[in-house]
DNA sequence: TCATTAAATTGTT
DNA sequence: AACAATTTAATGA
């Protein structure tokens, strides 16, 4: 990995010069070919992972025999997103399966390294910090979302959700995302997604476009479907 | 760089 | 689910 890379990660601006040495060495790029799993349930934590570029997608669908419970998507992750955090702080398996919906890239760090941030870096901790508040609030944020019987609604929450500028830096205007891998995730037919989407272009919420979608008005599709 | 072709994605039935 | 239309990506001169 490249300094100029790593540059890119939003988190390394808060560390000193001899952490982001560290973490420059310790730095491993991986790229993932769709439906590769990045992590799998049950596995022993080695790395803090964050998606560079492409989409990947948080699920505990259990890919081996006896399914035990439904399978559930829980979010996308898209560019600029760092996860995996609460595991390894605990050093616990993983709990959940990333997958790659779309070819993508995949930058981690190890445990240790993570740790030692931890243990030395005030500005790492108020990252992380951050970012499990910021993302205790998504999924909330997703309860609300699946009790939303309207598919516009939903899917103007989710594509909000994902446009989260703290947690996914990478996005920014533009989020890439084919609207069957947004279906995938919402849960929603490609042709309910087209239509939804196109419902949400005509209230100048978003613009629709090919292999992607912009955001016009990122508070209005928060608050889709609700009131003021 | 441009033209041609294949692949991916979208819009519609 | 199938199809046609459109956009992008890949290829080679």
């Amino acid at each position: 990995m490249a300094a100029e890379e790593l540059a890119t990660i939003p988190w390394t601006g808060r560390l000193d010069a001899l952490e982001r040495e560290r973490v420059l060495g310790d730095m491993r790029v991986v790229l993932v070919e769709p439906g590769e799993l990045v992590c799998r349930v049950g596995r022993p934590v080695t790395y803090w992972f964050g998606v560079i570029d492409g989409l990947l997608k948080m699920s505990n669908d259990t890919a081996g025999p006896a399914g035990l419970g439904m399978p559930i998507t829980f979010t996308g992750v898209p560019p600029g997103g760092w996860f995996g955090e609460g595991t390894v702080l605990k050093r616990e398996p993983y709990r959940y399966n990333i997958q790659a919906l779309r070819k993508s890239v995949v930058a981690g760090i190890t445990a240790e390294t993570f740790h030692w941030l931890l243990d030395r870096s005030i500005g790492f901790n108020r990252f992380v910090m951050m970012q499990l508040n910021e993302r205790l609030g998504q999924f909330i944020a997703a309860r609300e979302i699946d009790r939303l019987t309207d598919p516009d609604a939903r899917v103007a929450r989710s594509l909000a959700a994902l446009f989260n500028p703290v947690l996914y830096p990478g996005v920014g205007e533009l989020l890439r995302i084919t609207q069957q891998e947004l279906g995938y995730l919402v849960g929603l037919s490609r042709q309910r997604v087209n239509e939804a989407l196109h419902a949400l272009q005509g209230s100048a919420v978003i613009r629709v476009e090919y292999g992607g979608v912009r955001v016009l008005d990122l508070e209005a599709l928060r608050r889709y479907g609700r009131g003021a």
